[in-house]
DNA sequence: TCTGGGGTCCTAGGACCC
DNA sequence: TCTGGGGTCCTAGGACCC
């Protein structure tokens, strides 16, 4: 939940009251490189990338990458050239991996305080307000000598009075060799916030920039200086909110509490166009048993149902098109073959002949806890297909995915990811373990 | 030839009602 | 022929995040 933005009057009062909060955002360093160089000593000097699902873009660099000016979110094939002129250490992006190592991080940035955000799969927000104004910066450089140490993930770390102004101290760790910044008891910041680019501000996208530009801000300070009524009456309560986290005033909380997910999307880029109607079928079965296996893992059901199809945008010499339908499920449900009915009944509704299409996926949303959406219709049926469900899913969580699937999810998968450089470590596989040679 | 995937929240505008 | 005004709810699409 967020806090109501103060208004004038309540402000002074409000401040008065207020204790000091000290939050922390710990960040981790090119977070899938790091995690490749873990099982790879050999490249940990070097410049490596970690590219996008379909070996697509560029998603992680080294900082001797970066330094070669290879861009984030940059095409692999662009930077192509670069990276083997350079010899360029590319992996494609191994998720299970990150995921595992991730969770160990996050478990150890919880021996500090159990009051942790995990913001995404490489952040966290952590609450320091016990640690005094002096001692908390200290606080910070043994998190990160801790995490560096039982983990091996290097970090940078932010602490500031706002989540908003801890990303801004991060922003400033991250260029440093101790990595770690504080903005706490420091009077007047206005200094550092001007050095800030307004769109290296937290919740300042594309748009936002180009607006806060046209109206001549263009750095944290100018921000933070503006009227809130103006920013209120000419763009959003969003901006507001940023401005008055960049003030101090802390308007976004650490949500501490993990709550259930809303919706969950599964999609993927094809590693080859798909032009006929059975491959595509094919895809999204899989896409959706991949969906169903997640929501039921979480204990969830599905109201709805959005399939997607689209060719790609950046190629329309072969003309583009792209559709998507929604529809509602008579009873919510996670069951896989339901699921995969409903989206096959959509996908021959929006499928169109003579195009070469470049993804799909599937959306589940409406979602609600399995429990409380028992109704009164369920039946002796619907309990056979849940203890299916079940056996399936324990099937492929001991026998890897797909051991048990769905006829319609095909064998072929001509479609299926490209993933020309996966580094195959997995750290539940006992011969992923680096050997040690006996003499 | 080759351009990721998975989320959340906000808002404008349409549908509907009285 | 002339055809209100205001409220609520829902949804699609946009913007943002990593």
């Amino acid at each position: 939940m967020r806090k109501p933005i103060f208004l004038f009057g309540e402000l002074s009062l409000m401040s008065s009251i207020q204790y000091t909060k000290k939050i922390a955002l710990i960040d981790c360093n090119a977070f899938y490189v790091s995690c490749e160089r873990l099982f790879n000593p050999k490249i940990r000097k070097k410049p490596v990338v970690v590219l996008s699902n379909n070996d697509g873009c560029i998603i992680s660099r080294s900082n001797e990458a970066k330094s070669l000016g290879i861009k984030m979110g940059e095409p692999y094939f662009k930077a192509k050239e670069i990276i083997v002129k350079n010899k360029v250490q590319v992996f494609s992006s191994n998720y299970s991996l990150y995921g595992d190592i991730s969770r160990r991080v996050m478990r150890t940035l919880k021996r500090f305080n159990s009051d942790i955000e995990v913001y995404s799969i490489d952040e966290a927000f952590l609450d320091l307000s016990n640690f005094s104004d002096e001692e908390v910066e200290n606080v910070g450089h043994e998190i990160r000598s801790v995490v560096l140490q039982w983990t091996g993930i290097p970090t940078s770390i932010g602490i500031a009075k706002t989540k908003t102004l801890s990303k801004v101290a991060n922003h400033i760790a991250k260029k440093k060799k101790s990595g770690v910044t504080s903005l706490i008891g420091i009077e007047n910041i206005d200094p550092i916030l001007e050095k800030v680019e307004i769109n290296d501000v937290w919740g300042v996208g594309r748009q936002l920039t180009k607006f806060f530009h046209k109206n001549g801000i263009y750095n944290a300070r100018q921000l933070k200086n503006k009227s809130n009524t103006w920013i209120k009456k000419n763009s959003n309560v969003l901006s507001s909110r940023t401005a008055m986290e960049l003030k101090g005033i802390s308007c976004i909380d650490l949500e501490t509490t993990s709550s259930k997910r809303k919706s969950c999307v599964v999609s993927r880029s094809f590693g080859k166009r798909v032009e006929n109607f059975q491959e595509l079928k094919e895809a999204i079965a899989n896409y959706c048993l991949n969906a169903s296996e997640k929501i039921r893992s979480e204990s969830l059901v599905a109201k709805s149902i959005t399939i997607f199809i689209r060719t790609s945008p950046f190629q329309n010499q072969y003309g583009y098109y792209s559709n998507s339908k929604t529809i509602d499920f008579p009873i919510a449900t996670n069951n896989s073959i339901e699921v995969v009915k409903a989206a096959i009944l959509i996908l021959e509704n929006i499928f169109k002949n003579g195009y070469r299409y470049q993804k799909a996926g599937v959306l589940l949303s409406n979602l609600s806890d399995v429990n409380d959406a028992k109704n009164l219709f369920s039946s002796e049926r619907d309990e056979k297909i849940n203890s299916l469900m079940r056996s399936i899913d324990n099937t492929n969580y001991r026998y890897g995915r797909a051991t048990l699937s769905l006829a319609s999810a095909g064998v072929h998968k001509k479609w299926n990811t490209k993933k020309q450089y996966f580094s195959k470590i997995d750290t539940a596989d006992f011969y992923c373990l680096p050997s040690i040679k006996a003499h």
